[in-house]
DNA sequence: TTATATGCGATTAAAATTGTCGTATATAGT
DNA sequence: ACTATATACGACAATTTTAATCGCATATAA
């Protein structure tokens, strides 16, 4: 449990990588994926993805690959995480309101107040600070 | 991702539920499950084992149950999470060092950081605050 | 003696995550 | 114009993790 998932991972290596390419040149798909061993059509997908989100900067043909397009230090590791993964919780009522056990249950509030520090503290990170 | 699973939820809904049962008389794995909704056999094995963690106190035979053992305040939720989850990390190479990747991975450095963030975050909250 | 608890391992079911496949489109280089 | 290489995207399959169930054993109050 509380663990990010490989493409959140990924996102975050290739990010990197990106950050780090001299001069924002692009950088494919396919050389990130060898380069750090990961699966190539699952970084793709996870690139594309970034890129409509508009974080990253799609460049197609041959030569083509991926660039970063948005201010890193404006986005918080918490927007990053929701804009790949939906909303950020311990548990699913923090968003959810159909739990059924809702009125019974005894660790609602507490439960909450956990959740807010969580998501305070990966709103203080910005993905620059990751990734440079 | 980042989810508590429901074993540590319905641990912490019985911690509860004992925490403010008066005299801290014992209170059943059945009486706990149908109050709450909580698969009954599975509350049970959680309770059995928070008891051989020394968190509660087990009272066999008719009219036995549970009652909390440990000094609530004295165990943070870190501490907690780890004895019922195992080793609390954002990804497995916190502790894990045999990833191939080790070597070319270009984010481990920050998500250390990060990972040390969330657990100082949970080292500072202590299961009372939950419970009571 | 009986009914009601806890104790514990094995197994199954369900859900979430991770990875693959196929096909379409864009474009630089020749 | 042709080819090779890249992104785009949906469907599907495999794997892993989590959640729940089952069966049987032991303890003990009434």
């Amino acid at each position: 449990m509380l663990k990010i998932t490989r493409k959140v991972e990924y996102a975050l290596i290739a990010l990197r990588h990106m950050q780090q390419s001299p001069n924002n040149s692009v950088s494919s798909a396919n050389q990130i994926a060898s380069q750090y061993g990961i699966p190539q059509h699952l970084l793709a997908k996870i690139l594309q993805e970034m890129a409509r989100d508009g974080l990253i900067q799609a460049v197609k043909g041959p030569t083509g690959g991926y660039k970063i397009k948005a201010d890193l230090k404006k986005i918080s590791l918490k927007d990053f995480f929701e804009k790949l993964e939906g909303p950020l919780g311990l548990m699913d009522c923090y968003f959810n309101t159909d739990c059924l056990q809702m009125k019974s249950c005894n660790i609602l509030s507490p439960i909450q107040k956990i959740n807010q520090n969580m998501r305070d503290m990966f709103s203080k990170t910005t993905l620059l600070e990751i990734t440079q």
